[in-house]
DNA sequence: ATAATAGATGCCTTTAAGGTTCATCTATTA
DNA sequence: TAATAGATGAACCTTAAAGGCATCTATTAT
C-alpha cells in the first residue's frame, strides 16, 4: 500500500466521517424537535444553537457560564437565563446530562448514543482534566446490590480521582 | 437460656457499646487534637460541638446548614462562618468527607475507620432517602482502568440512584 | 390573511450556598 | 503577666442558579 493511497483513504474517511457528523447532528435535531413538539414545546433558533455548542464541544464537559461564552459568540442577542432554561429542558428530554466535578458548578455533556452504554470520568487532581471510561462493568454489581438491599437501580454515577499520565 | 439472662446480655451490650462507644469518640478527639497541633491549630469548643454532632448523626448525610442549626442547640453563641470553617478543616484532616448528592449543597459524612473500606451511597429518587453500601469491589475494576489509561488511582465516588425498598 | 394563543425570550431582580474581612477574643508560650 | 498566633462572630461579598414579567414569535383557528 503506497503513501498517496493510504493518504487518499484518510481523506476519503475524513470527509465521510464530517458528513455523517453532519447528518447524525441534523437527525438528532429533528428527533428533539419531534419530542418537544410531543410535550408542546418549540425548537427555537436558541435552544438550536446551545445543542450546537454543545455537540461541538464533546469531551470538553462544559459549564453553563462556559456554554453561554460559546453561544453568544454566534448569537449575540441570547440572555443568560435562556440558556440556563435550554439546558435543563435538555437534560429533562435526556438529550445531555449534569455532571458533577465537585468545583461548584454544574458541568454537561451530550448523551451519545442514547442510554446504552455507561460512561464515567477520572478526574486529574492535579490538572484538573477530565478523561472518559466507557465501562459497563458495573452491571453484575448492581444485581447484587439489588438483591442486598431490595433497591431497584436506575442509574448510577463513578468517578475517579488521581493523577493522569500527563501529571505524572 | 432464660429470658432474664438474655435481658442481662442485652444490657451489658448496650453499655459496653456505649462506653466503647465513648472511649472511641474520646480517642478521636485526641487524635484529632494532635493532628492539629502537630499543624498549629487548635480545638477549640465550636471545633468539638460540630465534630460531635456529625458523630451523633452518623448515617444522616447532613449539610453544613442542618450541622449548623444542631450545633447551635447545644452551643447558641456559635457562627455559621465558625461552622463552614470548621468543615473545610475536617475535610482537609480526612476526618470528614463531602458528598455530593446533587441536591445543590455539600452534604458530610464521617470518615468511619480510616481510608479502610469504601462506601458509597444508594439514594432513592422518591424519597431522597440515602443508604449505605460497603464494597471494595471495584479494586479490581481500578488496577485495570490504571493500566489502560495509564491514570494513578487515588479515590473514586459511587452513587447508585433509584428506588427505595419503602417507596416500591 | 389575520387574530388569538401558548410558549419562549431577554432583562432585571432575587435567592441561597459559601467565602471573606476585620475587629475582638482566647489560649498558649515566653 | 505580656505577647502572640490562631479562632471566632457579625456583617458583608461573591457567584451559580432561578424567578418574574413584559415583550416577542410561531403556530393554529377563524
Amino acid at each position: 500500500m503506497t503513501k498517496t493511497y493510504l493518504y487518499i483513504i484518510l481523506l476519503f474517511e475524513k470527509y465521510y466521517y464530517l458528513r455523517n457528523e453532519g447528518e447524525i447532528v441534523e437527525d438528532l435535531l429533528e428527533g428533539l424537535k419531534e419530542k418537544l413538539k410531543q410535550k408542546g414545546y418549540k425548537l427555537t433558533p436558541q435552544r438550536r444553537a446551545t445543542l450546537n455548542i454543545i455537540l461541538e464541544n464533546q469531551g470538553e464537559h462544559l459549564n453553563t457560564e462556559e456554554i453561554y461564552g460559546l453561544v453568544k459568540e454566534r448569537c449575540p442577542e441570547i440572555g443568560l437565563a435562556t440558556v440556563y432554561r435550554t439546558l435543563q429542558l435538555l437534560d429533562e428530554m435526556q438529550i445531555i446530562s449534569k455532571i458533577n466535578l465537585d468545583d461548584g458548578c454544574i458541568r454537561y455533556e451530550f448523551n451519545a448514543d442514547g442510554d446504552e452504554h455507561q460512561h464515567h470520568h477520572l478526574i486529574c487532581q492535579k490538572c484538573g482534566n477530565i478523561i472518559e471510561v466507557e465501562l459497563d462493568l458495573l452491571e453484575h454489581l448492581e444485581e447484587e446490590i439489588e438483591t442486598i438491599h431490595d433497591f431497584e437501580i436506575k442509574d448510577h454515577k463513578v468517578k475517579f480521582f488521581g493523577i493522569c499520565s500527563m501529571c505524572k
